[in-house]
Formats: structure tokens, sequence, C-alpha cells
RNA sequence: GCCAGGAUGGCCGAACGGUAUGGCGCACGCCUGGAAAGCGUGUUCCCUUUCGGGAUUCUGGGUUCAAAUCCCAGUCCUGGCGCCA
């Protein structure tokens, strides 16, 4: 959320920052106007309530005195006062709602140096690591979900029958793989000095709020203990689409010390979107799923230091590609394509090779995009209420928040099932997993269980 | 789940229904050879160019000319009892 003050002394720039994030609906002269009449309101009603505050003392002072009489006429005064007061705050308190209602709506203002654009065609490619040194892939590589079914380390089918569409079985040394995975990334993050928490995975719609997912986009995800389309209060929970939410919201309301930032904190937890709507080819397998596991960095940071502690998130996020060997790409997201929330945005593209799709790199394969790692500045620390007092006397600012996925675990998975995949249908372990997996280098995979494998052709499933 | 008690500034902690006492911490100043102590001022948010004003005792309602204080509902904390992995 940006400030009251922010939006009537830079409307312009707060016009164009909708304008360029291809926000509509939001009627920016409108707010202006509500803003200013709530403005006179309120000068009206601290004047009436002055008034009544100087009639009431003298009461108290008349019962003391006993002058009864006086007391009575004075009464009478602060009668007629209180139903004025009662009108006219009683507008002010109307167009004040309205305004914080608007005022969610608004997109954060894009930092200077974001590239303006319409989509994600005018993302700007920053630089590549990885593909100077390839892995030796086989001749055609099977896309994951074939392989992982092949394999009988994936299984979508049974994950549907279960849990619906979008939801999957990770099994055995997938599953291994996974978990491998998980604890390879928290240690690489706590060797960062990232402090872990796991958090409670429903939150409720204030912390929604708190983050911006709130009003805007209640429909991508799960509510609990109530139909979908219900108006929602603040009593309601969600399943956490990011453990985001939960964490930045751990100092809701609250006023931390200069001393204790920055504050880094990791999670691992899963994260639950509906995605409604996205299905196709591009989103086949293990890419967009509704429930995936995710190791997540926070950070809340002095204003003053948010864009250099961009660039660290970004360098520690990309740590845990570099280690495991996957080539990827970094991208600084153009205004149109950079979300609500974010004042500043990069992508990490992982290089997927199973399936050739027309933006992926010479190469052949496809880019996956497995973390976003973005500057909110203050505009969630003020939709949240966390402060920070730069100094014991003063009096208490905003931090900035920042986060990045570190990084979105099913997309790793994808990589190395394709990238590390050999001519005979195995899939080598990358080396700094092995120690997690027992030393195992090589992903064999099983014997499928269940009549329905019998009989099966072989790799035409 | 039931019963009882509680929630006041960064922290601690007062206040017969009459407009929030005081301390600690922190900052600045005075004092001092220097420091400590001592003394003084300041230390939440909103409106206002200034002067100034308003709000704020967990949240939301109610009673009243007036609510930290009384009533109702809720949230959280503490203790006791019950239930249960």
């Amino acid at each position: 959320m940006l400030s009251r003050q922010f939006v009537r002394e830079n409307a312009e720039m707060v016009r164009e920052a909708i304008e360029r994030k291809g926000v509509t609906g939001v009627d920016l002269d409108e707010i202006l106007r509500i803003d200013a009449e709530w403005r006179e309101l309120k000068a009206e009603g601290d004047d009436l309530r002055h008034q009544r505050n100087e009639v009431s003392s003298e009461i108290g002072e008349y019962k003391r005195e006993g002058e009864e009489e006086k007391a009575q006429d004075a009464i009478e005064r602060s009668s007629e006062l209180k139903a004025e007061l009662q009108r006219v705050e009683d507008r002010a308190d109307e167009l004040e709602a309205k305004l914080e209602a608007r005022l969610l709506e608004i997109p954060n203002v894009p930092h200077e140096s974001v590239p303006v654009g319409e989509g994600e065609d005018d993302n700007v490619e920053r630089y590549r690591e990885g593909f100077d040194d390839l892995w030796t892939l086989p001749e055609d590589v099977v896309p994951h979900y074939e392989l992982g079914e092949r394999l009988d380390i994936l299984d979508f089918e049974r994950g549907a029958k279960v849990s619906g569409g979008g939801f999957q079985f990770v099994k055995g040394e997938g599953a291994r793989l996974e978990y491998a995975l998980i604890q390879f990334m928290l240690d690489v993050h706590r060797e960062q000095e990232y402090i872990d928490v796991f958090p409670p995975l429903p939150v409720n719609s204030e912390s929604m709020r708190g983050t911006g997912q709130l009003p805007k986009f209640a429909e991508d995800a799960y509510r609990i203990g109530a139909r979908q389309d219900d108006d929602h209060d603040d009593d309601d929970l969600w399943l956490l689409p990011t453990a985001e939410v939960p964490v930045t919201n751990m100092y809701r309301d609250e006023i931390l010390l200069d001393d204790d930032l920055p504050i880094k904190h990791q999670a691992f937890s899963p994260n639950f979107r509906r995605e409604a709507g996205e299905h196709g080819t591009e989103t086949r397998g293990y890419v967009r799923v509704h429930q995936f596991n995710k190791v997540e960095l926070v950070n809340f940071v002095r204003p003053e230091n948010s864009y250099e502690r961009l660039e660290g998130l970004l360098s520690e996020a990309e740590e845990v590609l570099d280690r495991l060997d996957l080539p990827y790409r970094v991208l600084d997201m153009c205004t149109g394509d950079m979300g609500f929330t974010q004042a500043k945005k990069y992508d990490i593209e992982v290089w997927a090779p199973g399936d050739d799709m027309d933006d992926g790199p010479e190469e052949g394969g496809r880019w996956l995009e497995v973390s976003s790692v973005s500057n909110f500045e203050d505009f969630q620390a003020r939709r949240a209420g966390i402060h920070y007092r730069p100094e014991r006397h003063e009096s208490a600012e905003y931090l900035h928040t920042l986060n990045g996925s570190g990084v979105a675990v099913p997309r790793v998975m994808v990589a190395i099932m394709e990238y590390y995949q050999n001519d005979d249908g195995t899939i080598t372990v990358p080396e700094p997993l092995r120690p997690y997996m027992g030393g195992q280098e090589v992903i064999e995979g099983h014997e499928p269980v269940g009549e329905s494998a019998v009989g099966e052709g072989d790799g035409d499933a």
C-alpha cells in the first residue's frame, strides 16, 4: 500500500505506475477527490471535538464547584455539539473506509531502474550461467513427466484420483531426491546466515492482505472452512500460497529495533495455489501444480539498504543452481510483467531441455521460472504495519521487505530429471545432493505396482 | 470444552465515571576539569505552511453531558479442571 501522503504528493508518478503495470479499475482522480473531502471533514470534526472537549471540562469544573445550573447549561450545549459531531464524523469515517479500500488496490510504484514494457517479451535478460561446460545429454531428452512415470517416481494419475487434478504423488527415489534438494537448499542458506522458520500453513485474511494477496487475488488461493466466494473477514483461514505470507506477517504490527536489522529468514513449506485456468502443454507435469514445496527467503532491511540487499538476495538464490551445476538465466522484469506489490523484480529461469519451446534457448528445451527475487520497498511493510526505529528516541519508520524463492523445488526436480538424464533413461544425482541420499549416484526407478502396469507397451505410456 | 484472572507508551506500572500519575530506557541541553550523579526538555499517530488542534488505555458495540473505569460480544495471554493424541 502506498501512503495517502505519497499518493497526494506524487499523483502523476502513481498514475504512471498504474498504467505501466497495466492495472485496471483504479480511478486515481476519485481517490484524490475522496482524500480532499475527507481532510475537509476531518478538520471540521476536529474543530467540533475541540469545542466539545472545552465544554466537557467546564462541566467537570462546575460539578466540582457545585454550580449545578451552569453545569446543566453546559450539558445542553455539549449535547448539541455531539449531534453535529456525529453527522460530520460518520461521513468522514465512511470516506476514510472507502479511501483505505481504494488505496489497497493501487499497485506499488516501479523503481526507476525497471525496464518499461508491456509483458514478458519486454523483460531484459541480464546474463546466463552454466552454459559453457554442458552435461552430455541423450540424443532425445525424455520430458520429465514421461520419464517420471516410466521410473515410477512421479504419479499424476493417482494424485488426481485422491485429491484432484494438479496434485501428485512423488514416490520412492523421487521423494528421496525431493527431500535431498530441500535439505541441501536449507544448508546452503544457513551458510548465508539465514535463520530457519517453519511457519503455520493456514494464514488469516489480515496476513493475506499484509503481503498483498488480498483483496485482489483471492481467487488464486485455497480457502479453509468457507465457500470460496463468500465475503471474507478477518477470521477466515487460507492455505498459504507461499511462505512469504506467514513469514513477512510474523512481525506484523511490530516495531523492530535498529540493531535487529537486517533479518534474514528462510522458510520451507508446501505452497497451495488454485492456478485457475492454467492448463496446456506448457504446464504439463510437475511444472504448475496446486501443491508444491519451496524454500522461501525473506529479508527485513533498513530502507537505504534494500537495493543492495536485492542484489545479495539474487546471488544467494543463484547459489543453489550454481552448486547443482544447472544452467540458468536471470531476467530483469519489466513494468508490465512485474506484479502488483513489487518495486523491482528479477526472475531466475533454469534450463529444462525436455520440451522444445519457442522461447527457449538455442540449445533447445525451455526456460522454467524457479525463483522470483523482489524488493517491495515499504509497500508490504505499510500494509502490514512493520516498523523499525532508526534512533531510540525517534518515531518509527516502515522498513523494507524483500523475498526470493530459494527455490521452487518441483521445477528444479524437472531440471534435474531432464538435464542429468542418461542414455539409458536413468538420472544422475548431482554431486552436492548425494550426501543427502546416502551416497546414491544414480536414480534407476522402480517397478510399477498394480494390475494397470501389466502388459503396458515399452515407453509408450 | 468449562471456570477464574488479565491486556494501559520501547519496557515496567498507577488511576472513587470528571478527561491517563510515576518510574526505567533513549536523545538533547544545563551543571562538571572530565565523567557519574543531579536538574531541565523531549521521546505514538493524524490534520494543519504557521499558530494550533484532534485521536489513542487489546478489538468492536452499548450506557452517559463525560468511559482506562460500567454493560455486551470477540481476540489473545496466564492459571485451574476436563477431554485427547
